[in-house]
DNA sequence: TTGTCTGCAAACGTTTTGCACGACC
DNA sequence: GGTCGTGCAAAACGTTTGCAGACAA
């Protein structure tokens, strides 16, 4: 099951280390988009020699070559995912928890048709949740 | 001039201070989204007994209350603005400006059709703008 | 072997907290 | 006089940097 992420990196000429295939893996399998701190808490317990710092430098070089991505709905802190199709993102103030929305935004084109050479596009949704919503009432 | 600000810190029951008058003047006057650092810088100067803690608080205050907004395009760092109509953001990542980008997201229906309730709606584009284009060529 | 990655410790920048003083109903 | 705002200092927090040793290719 790592020869997913073996060829991840490969196909990017990157090193194929055993922290890189753990935050990968880790990411690919926890869809709750995880801090930093997040993932080094997690992967701490299978290896404890881990340090944050090689977390820091994995992400950073994971999402520079797009095979992870970075959130950054709530401010001061940033979150990643593993999730290479387009979509947004919608965190509720009650629980939390940050939802994938899936949904596109037709009018980028009208920020291109500025004449802006437009290469990312981030769509921030807050509010209550369907299931706090439920809960609530 | 100064009464377009105190009669909005009235219209919410808010207390009066020279430090938000000023904070809530220099957001209006200055469409540069900046950071509490930047607005403290700036006021420092002709005020300079001002407090970075009371910058902090008073534009949690503001915010908390829809005077002003903030925007948390770049991570690791919040900005604020005086605007209060629905707009989203173009981040350049050449020249580091933020544009306001004044188009509207219809597909925010389809978020509130899952059942949450949206409350914020922010939408960051990052990329090159058309200035540096033009400049580049 | 060579260059890169890891892990530790220290530094850094932004934001938060605790507290005393002061201003204003 | 009691509440709220200000300003100072310290702490907290996430992130970055410098470096030495370890590892992948």
């Amino acid at each position: 099951m790592v020869e997913k992420y073996v060829n991840i990196l490969k196909n990017d000429s990157l090193k194929i280390t055993p922290q890189r295939l753990e935050i990968l893996k880790f990411l690919d399998n926890h869809k709750t988009h995880p801090t930093v701190d997040e993932i080094y808490k997690e992967l701490k317990v299978n290896n404890p020699s881990l340090s944050k710092t090689t977390v820091y430098n994995s992400v950073e070089v994971l999402e520079s070559h797009g095979i992870i991505q970075s959130i950054s709905i709530s401010s001061n802190e940033k979150r990643y995912e593993f999730n290479n199709q387009m979509h947004h993102h919608f965190l509720c103030k009650k629980c939390s928890r940050i939802i994938d929305i899936e949904i596109k935004c037709p009018n980028i084109n009208r920020v291109i048709d500025q004449g802006h050479d437009v290469e990312e596009v981030h769509g921030y949704f807050k509010g209550i949740c369907k299931d706090c919503i439920d809960k609530g009432q």
